[in-house]
DNA sequence: CGCCCCTTTGAACATTTTCAACGAACGTGG
DNA sequence: CCACGTTCGTTGAAAATGTTCAAAGGGGCG
């Protein structure tokens, strides 16, 4: 286990104020059906940014003032260990919302940190309070949102930290493939922090698979994979 | 892992209806705050029952007609692996909530059997509806709910998931200590799922602790825990 | 070009799983 | 009341799996 603890330097890039009305992501997003009448209720600015893989959409511990609306990328949770080890609890993707806690003036759980390049809308506690008393639909977003959290964390707990370290790994490629069955994956430390496994047992996953043709690195960790041997994979050994 | 799904014969005993006022573990149930006039809200009955071991408050896919608060005993939730084996991704306990999505509306994600005799509350969704539309406490409430569903989840991951078997053996016995360093404890099988680790190993490690002085049994499944002892354990090896 | 970081690989070692067997506790039915 | 079958906890021994420590190779960046 990974004694260090990285610095990630603030990496972060404002894009401009969000468009919420016209946001390409709407229905999926947390402000899925506000009204018109809902959007006037908003007078704190909602910031559109950039986040560079490595750097930190916010730490735990931190004073939570925001919650963060995935646009694009993919976001790690990570919960640190007392001996120091850190774990990876939830991969976070488009339409995912980090930071939920802030909602409640709760403090963050985790250490939200990009992997992939992230654009974000960070929403101020403030908006978030403010709107959940004025109207039922964010009530019921929201909620829906803790309800997702929590299937999230229980298929985590199930389907990448169950069985041998090759289900696992295959497991965690099929989270990640897209409709024409390529994914972008990532660094051998994070997936072993992932898959409560070491980053040389990851790595020797990884690399066998791509032996045995099941995946197909197109570029330095962008896959082209073998769908259904990996299912079949999977379920056995 | 065991292919057998055990059948769970139906042994729920129906105590009588429920007096929420008057409730002994009213500030840390769901109901903790609701005010007097709340109260009249309600039309449906809210059942109180005993479950005896082995016997479940619900089923992975049961019509979500309701959701129960522990007032008594030890539940788990438990997901079923597509290989049939099973993993218990939760433990609940006095003032736990079970089958919170019936709130929402969605199907069950788990099957919630009783591992200790269990006395339970069963709160109609109907009841949950019309209260959460009505009041806004019952909806803080709930919030607070799946928040603490979710924090439950990500330290079943980092505590239980991670280390050796003796470290995650001796991290769920801390978990289960009641102020005195005593504990009841269950079945090895159970264990393990709860662990990721075999029936077996769960054994070997739990009879290890008992050899070495950590744990003395005082009768069957009831344990005089050597705290401090299990606590270094818990970060070592 | 040289340095650094990441991935990969090897080999010894540790842990866990698997398969098998035994004994105690329990409840049933003779 | 006792014999029997069952379940559960335990243990042994061999095999499989994962970890640890160490080192080599590759790619990107200054």
């Amino acid at each position: 286990m990974d004694m260090s603890v990285k610095k990630t330097g603030i990496n972060a890039a404002w894009r401009g104020l969000a468009n919420c009305r016209g946001c390409g992501i709407r229905e999926s997003a947390l402000f899925a059906d506000l009204t018109e009448s809902d959007f006037n209720l908003i007078h704190l600015p909602i910031d559109e940014m950039t986040v560079a893989p490595g750097a930190a959409l916010y730490h735990v511990g931190d004073e939570p003032a925001a919650l963060y609306t995935v646009r694009g990328g993919l976001v790690k949770l990570v919960q640190y260990l007392p001996n120091g080890g850190q774990r990876i609890v939830r991969l976070l993707r488009t339409g995912d919302t980090a930071g939920l806690e802030a909602a409640l003036g709760e403090p963050y759980r985790h250490t939200a940190i990009a992997i992939h390049p992230v654009l974000t809308c960070r929403i101020p506690r403030a908006v978030i309070q403010r709107l959940s008393e004025e109207t039922q639909h964010l009530h019921q977003q929201l909620m829906r949102r803790w309800h997702q959290a929590v299937e999230r964390a229980d298929a985590f707990l199930v389907e990448l930290g169950t069985g041998s370290a090759r289900a696992r790994v295959a497991r965690l490629f099929l989270t990640l493939v897209d409709g024409h069955g390529e994914c972008d994956f990532f660094g051998r430390e994070d997936v072993g922090a992932v898959l409560g496994i070491t980053t040389e047992t990851a790595s020797r996953a990884v690399a066998e698979l791509k032996r045995q043709g099941l995946l197909n690195e197109l570029r330095p960790n962008r896959f082209q994979c073998n769908v259904d041997a990996l299912r079949a994979l999977a379920d056995g050994p």
